[in-house]
DNA sequence: TATAATTATGCTCAAATTGAGTATAAATAG
DNA sequence: CTATTTATACTCAATTTGAGCATAATTATA
């Protein structure tokens, strides 16, 4: 048994690989992510952003993982935490870059965290941006999504009385009949939306000024980076429940409130505050640093991180209760 | 901010990429990985096997994943279920396939699981080996293995004290102190047990007989294969807990019993009976067909699973209740 | 200064889940 | 016929979860 090549020409071309990478940050309780406007400003027809990639050179690095750190370390000045990969994309037809010399170019997507927020701005055409605008659907901490019950709910119905073989994925992805919502399955969401249609990347690395808008709202990012986004989105909010990696996107001291508003941000849906508590606390993650945060009402306790256990250790019971669709008091 | 290239020597010359696929299925109440002998019964000082390897040819198919699942039909004549893919190593130094041409070669893990058990074993090297050969370490079904007890920890322990550093990964890695073994972290302790120099794959790819066995128990694989395969049992006993991948290495009906020992062999612990039953139940993913089998005792039913549910869902509740060290009745 | 509004934190309580059994049923082996 | 084996049903306490009420400590404002 063995792989076998007829024909070889394939392999002597040799392929490119670029790593694209996710870097997020919690800014104003948003889950925020770095874009690149290359042509910013410059027409009215500008390309979509992108993510920052570039090519990996194995002559140099010795790891992925280390190319990845150095770049955003050179490039962004900052420290990333949690770093991870996500998945090789190597998808004919699915907006891969294809140089000039015919060769192919595999992308290969990284989550990478910080907690560095005060970072250069409009140093040059990179710039933070919300995660959800790229995607809106997935956002139900103000309640069931508009552009969900308006829009790409009656669309999938439509598309899937012409692809009836859809229909379980349909169902299972998007929560419906009497299957819940599940936060995870950001990707599954993304590729139906695609597939069906309704996703304007189709557009995006054509120099299209608007694309026609029978789409679905939000953002369009070059190549197939937005993919990679609902990846890493996927992966972090998956990620966030039974490894406490949310510490990678906090600052040294923060309120209780503001970890639940980070938790919040990732999983896109509002949470019980009380209950929260009770499971932070129990996590035996915390410290008290005995300081207070004053705003409105009553000051709230400062904590950090129990030094040391900022490890890939298990954070048991971060599975978190939900109070999906309505915001909570 | 961007990521630039310095010496794009690098990027002309262009990278192969090598895709490795971890083909299991359960047989005899075990977890089997279908491994290549090359040089079987050719000298004494045969390599270690390997997993099925061969080059992506992006020209010929449209996704890795398409290109596993077709290799592995033509080559291995077995249609896969779930196909997943695992990571993507890169890694200078560590067992990566170099050409002569001095071409880097890149290699995508896949992990497949197929339910087909009577498929040619002989037909040619390939053969099916117990995950546990390779991994003597993460079968908790009898006990406490005995290689860690006797040998891993007491190596860890003095590793340790020239590499301080390390502690708070081993203790979370291994379980120690406190902390709870972890099932899922088998490509943590294959890394920490490859960095601590315990692990003979370091003489794997080189023609050495029969490598100075000063390390542990648990059979080689050539090149990272075993990297991949500790990822691919990781990512298994991961996805086991809240997706229905079970389903996809059992044969069209089975028992509960069945179904249990197959749960027991890809988490490499014992569980308990009647909350197995219970919890599976629960799910409702099972249909009765009304059959028995008959084997020692009482007959036990016979059940399939439901129709049309096989899809990606989520199957809250197979966190599965773990008697673990001790086989129970 | 008193009172309302706001935010944080403490506590309760029922429902659901989990962990660990006991009890019983239906077969085979001797 | 009896012991053994395996399957299945049921129980029960401990824990976890989901939801809410109650209280505390501030700031805003009348």
């Amino acid at each position: 048994m063995e792989y076998t090549s007829d024909s070889s020409s394939d392999i002597a071309n040799g392929l490119l690989i670029d790593i694209s990478t996710a870097i997020m940050r919690v800014s104003d309780n948003e889950l925020q992510c770095r874009v690149i406007d290359d042509d910013k400003g410059a027409r009215d027809a500008s390309p979509p952003p992108r993510l920052p990639f570039g090519p990996f050179m194995p002559n140099q690095h010795r790891t992925m993982e280390i190319s990845v750190r150095q770049w955003v370390r050179e490039q962004v000045g900052v420290d990333l935490g949690h770093v991870e990969q996500l998945y090789t994309f190597a998808d004919q037809g699915r907006h891969i870059r294809d140089t000039a010399k015919d060769q192919h170019v595999v992308s290969v997507g990284y989550l990478a965290l910080t907690n560095q927020v005060d970072i250069g701005d409009a140093r040059d055409k990179s710039m933070w941006r919300n995660i959800y605008d790229f995607f809106p659907w997935e956002d139900w901490r103000h309640g069931t999504p508009a552009c969900l019950a308006q829009l790409i709910i009656p669309a999938l119905e439509t598309w899937l009385a012409d692809n009836p073989d859809a229909a379980e994925r349909v169902r299972v992805a998007f929560g419906m009949d009497e299957l819940q919502w599940d936060e995870e399955f950001v990707l599954e969401r993304y590729e139906i939306l695609y597939e069906a249609g309704l996703i304007d990347e189709t557009f995006a690395d054509r120099r299209i000024a608007e694309p026609p808008h029978h789409g679905v709202p939000g953002a369009s990012l070059q190549l197939d980076h937005r993919r990679i986004l609902a990846t890493a989105l996927g992966r972090l909010r998956g990620k966030f429940k039974y490894r406490p990696v949310i510490f990678d996107l906090m600052r040294a001291q923060f309120t209780l409130t503001g970890l639940q508003k980070t938790a919040e941000a990732i999983l896109g849906v509002c949470l019980h505050k009380q209950n929260f508590r009770r499971m932070v606390e129990k996590s035996n993650f915390l410290v008290s640093t005995g300081k207070t945060e004053k705003a409105r009402g009553r000051p709230a306790e400062l904590f950090r991180f129990r030094h040391g256990q900022r490890a890939d250790r298990p954070l048991s019971g971060l599975r978190v209760s939900s109070s999906r669709g309505r915001a909570r008091r």
